[in-house]
RNA sequence: CGGGGUGUAGCUCAGCCUGGUAGAGCGCUAGCUUUGGGAGCUAGAAGCCGGAGGUUCGAAUCCUCUCGCCCCGACCA
């Protein structure tokens, strides 16, 4: 049983994940603890879910802008649960300047800030100190802004991709005139991530609101949008939040009405982050490597020629050239195919692993035999093997390049269908109480190789304060936690299963990233 | 910040107990063979053994201090 990886997901599921990171040549640690470097084929990766969902989010209305990556210290001061929400995890700059002291290079003392600046955990409170200038009249709203940034947040244990010290990501920020449209914002920006996940990454998730013990510091309500991992733990895959006039309020975010009264403007947030990219992998990978939906793959199709150091090789080359050209001027949903001829000067056999590893949708492997056929021998990655079996598929050149669209478009569905089904057959809704749930999950351990489990949908009272901590404290003795409360349910529910009392709505638990 | 582990070639590690001045596998480079599939053989390049101090004629090895990293816990997109 040889694959493409020292490591399955059932040996071991996280050093699987970091094999697939690495192997696949998506990142790497740096000098920088927690922070990573982002090579060629992870970067494409992300220029390609920056490039769709940056067209959704200014399809939405939004417009980008960029905000500073320094933020003075007291403007976190303003909102009392969002400053204690990150002290705990922030990058402070308190100097301008280096000096040589004992010709030993160091923070030049003298040189100490007035002000420390922190590096931004997230922009709420800058961007809020803006909207407070931009904001005067009724006529200004509503104000809808996205940025693409780097924030820095100081964690302690980190992983590639799914937490590392610094991210990239998209902030939306938008103030309205009244809760109801920041409510519908809110909603409307998790249902464009709900599609974008389903669409783009080929990656089921569920939408739906946090508990109130996950919120964002400083928000009425946060919403979430969940996905499941192949080793059953949930992966939140991105969030947006109702701040409610809580940020309108400690930066005086306010404007004039029509009939001339001074209100607080209602604002949102929300965004989505590289741990997407964490959550591809975990959905779409499997133990020869990476599995990429063709909407996210920098190279769709990947020719490799089989080159012998021969004069013939020239004409397998010309093959290997025509046949992308021909590709290439095909165009479909995902817009013109991404096609690659890997010509580097290594073994045929080694550069398919390579492309089987970094999960190229459809790897082409062209011989003397094809170019005199005039034919295109290629493998899926979505179906790569039958048992131990690399499965080899033949078309003519003519038939390949006419159905190549409809290819790609194949690959993206059966990738989410796949997806799909597990996600689906992996919630179990018929534990009814706290006790059922216990046994299901058994008992805590430290080990990260536990078997699937996968989530648990069921009925709770939505207790608050202290019953609700209580509730929190029972699951995490099981290392579980309250995912969301999916949207859009309708009754009846069963009884609590914290309580007994009377349910009045579904939330999912499980373990999470 | 608590508990455990670990630093030796690009990577994974052996050597340390019982001091004598550095090894393997993979990778890399070159040559030859092989050629519808993750090949074989031969030769070669590559490490002041995490750092500082000490013991000693002599330290990767013993002692002291220090730094980094990994895993587990508290925190989190």
């Amino acid at each position: 049983m040889t694959r493409a990886l020292p490591v399955t997901r059932e040996e071991n599921f996280p050093e699987w994940y970091l094999a697939v990171v690495r192997d696949a040549d998506m990142a790497e640690t740096s000098a920088v603890r927690g922070c990573m470097v982002i090579k060629p084929w992870g970067w494409g990766i992300w220029e390609l879910i920056q490039a769709d969902l940056d067209r959704r989010i200014k399809e939405t209305g939004h417009e980008n802008c960029y905000f500073p990556l320094f933020i003075p210290l007291h403007f976190l001061a303003k909102e009392a649960e969002h400053v204690e929400g990150f002290a705990k995890e922030m990058a402070v700059v308190t100097h301008h300047r280096l000096k040589s002291i004992d010709g030993v290079l160091q923070v030049d003392p003298e040189a100490e800030l007035e002000e420390p600046l922190v590096v931004r955990p997230t922009s709420e409170t800058i961007i809020g100190d803006t909207f407070q200038r931009w904001v005067q009249s009724y006529r200004d709203l509503p104000l809808l802004i996205n940025q693409w940034a780097n924030v820095v947040r100081w964690e302690m244990r980190t992983r590639m991709f799914l937490r590392t010290t610094e991210f990239l990501w998209q902030e939306g920020h938008t103030a309205h005139a009244d809760a109801g449209e920041a409510m519908e914002e809110t909603l409307r920006m998790l249902e464009v991530y709900r599609q974008f996940c389903e669409d783009v990454l080929a990656m089921p998730v569920i939408a739906g609101e946090k508990p109130e013990n996950e919120r964002f510091p400083g928000a009425v309500s946060t919403y979430s949008v969940e996905a499941m991992m192949q080793d059953g733990k949930a992966l939140q895959a991105g969030t947006s939040h109702y701040l409610g006039t809580h940020f309108a309020e400690a930066q005086n975010i306010r404007y004039q009405t029509a009939d001339s009264q001074v209100a607080f403007c209602h604002t949102t947030s929300w965004g989505v982050s590289t741990r997407l990219i964490g959550g591809v992998i975990m959905t779409h990978g499997d133990d020869d490597g990476l599995r990429l939906p063709p909407a996210i793959a920098p190279r769709q199709v990947v020719i490799v020629p089989m080159l012998r150091d021969k004069p013939e090789d020239a004409v397998v080359l010309d093959y290997c050239e025509g046949l992308r050209a021909e590709l290439v001027a095909q165009s479909g949903a995902f817009g013109p195919v991404r096609v690659l001829v890997d010509k580097k000067p290594l073994k045929s056999a080694d550069k398919r692993w390579n492309w089987v590893r970094r999960g190229a949708p459809i790897i082409i492997e062209v011989g003397p035999r094809d170019v005199a056929g005039g034919n295109v021998t290629y493998m899926r990655r979505d179906r790569l093997r039958d048992g131990d079996k690399v499965i080899s598929n033949n078309s003519s050149r003519t038939a390949f390049v006419a159905g190549i669209v409809a290819l790609l478009a194949e690959i993206q569905a059966s990738l989410f269908g796949e997806a799909k089904a597990r996600f689906d057959g992996n919630i179990r809704t018929d534990l009814t109480s706290f006790d059922d749930i216990a046994a299901y999950f058994g008992p805590s351990t430290d080990d990260e190789t536990d078997s699937f489990k996968g989530w648990v949908r069921a009925a709770w009272c939505k207790p608050g304060g202290e019953a609700l901590e209580r509730a929190v404290e029972r699951l995490k003795s099981l290392k579980l936690t309250i995912r969301n409360a999916p949207l859009g349910q309708t009754g009846p529910f069963g009884a609590c299963v914290f309580t007994g009392a009377a349910g009045v709505e579904h939330i999912l638990i499980g373990r999470a990233y």
